[in-house]
DNA sequence: TTTAGATTTGTTATAATATAACACTATGTA
DNA sequence: TACATAGTGTTATATTATAACAAATCTAAA
């Protein structure tokens, strides 16, 4: 165990990319992500998305579909990425993940029309955000 | 009113990208629907691109976020595609809209922390559809 | 019915997002 | 040690989407 980034079972990329989102105040692009880790050695695309496909995977990051962006996970029950819901605001951009237990407990218990349940779901709201309504 | 393709009160681009999505069975995206239109002369992908934001902008169509691929919608209540839902089969990747009014008014009643409502939303639900349980 | 604004179209070029493929290194467990 | 698994670095390329501009068409009001 001599790898320094291990302790929080990260690799060094997925580190050094997970702490740049956990930083961020807003939602981080892919390529945003590349030209701000170069200097880190990152350099190219494979290694951004390659990091970033895993730490969707593990549940540390989210990524917003509409946006085609990436945000920290800030709820640490949501089932590994499983059931997820976001609040977007349609002017600053802003993106807040929601973590309500009734609102995950409704979806999970959902049923469609042909009576089939879902495990896994995405959901995102859009409007305005208290500072710019 | 000499525009034949107008009873619809689509244009010619729009009315036929938008019949290729009624017809298919599921999702198509941008590029698959310019190689299928390419012999009615819409050639390059803004003309596809362009007709694909007025359809969704207009309720016809959706775009399933996850996929970067189009639906046409089956709900004519869906007020004008503000409030969506899908359920995607992970498997063979079928798309069914969801229409439910319960479920609509749950989540456009849904109100977060901050006390917020939204107006607009998208859910996408992840799963196995009949076929492929 | 003319004409002005708005919408749609056609076109070229390019930007932005994402993956394939391959050789190599590091890590963790038997 | 030695094997399997996961991660890295690299080049090239595929896929998705938009910018910018000129021309044609449609619509509504004068």
């Amino acid at each position: 165990m001599d790898n320094m980034y291990k302790e929080n079972n990260l690799s060094k990329n997925q580190q050094i990319i997970f702490d740049l989102i956990d930083k961020s105040s807003e939602p981080l692009k892919a390529y945003t992500i590349l030209f701000s880790v170069q200097k880190k050695g990152i350099k190219a695309p494979p290694q951004v998305y390659r990091a970033l496909d895993k730490l969707v995977e593990t549940g540390k990051i989210h990524k917003i579909e509409s946006k085609n962006a990436f945000v920290a996970c800030r709820n640490s029950n949501c089932d590994i990425s499983k059931t997820t819901a976001f609040s977007i605001c349609e002017s600053c951009e802003m993106v807040d993940e929601i973590n309500d237990a009734k609102l995950t407990k409704y979806l999970t218990n959902f049923s469609d029309k042909k009576g089939t349940k879902y495990k896994r779901f995405n959901l995102e709201f859009f409007g305005l955000c208290k500072k710019c309504k």
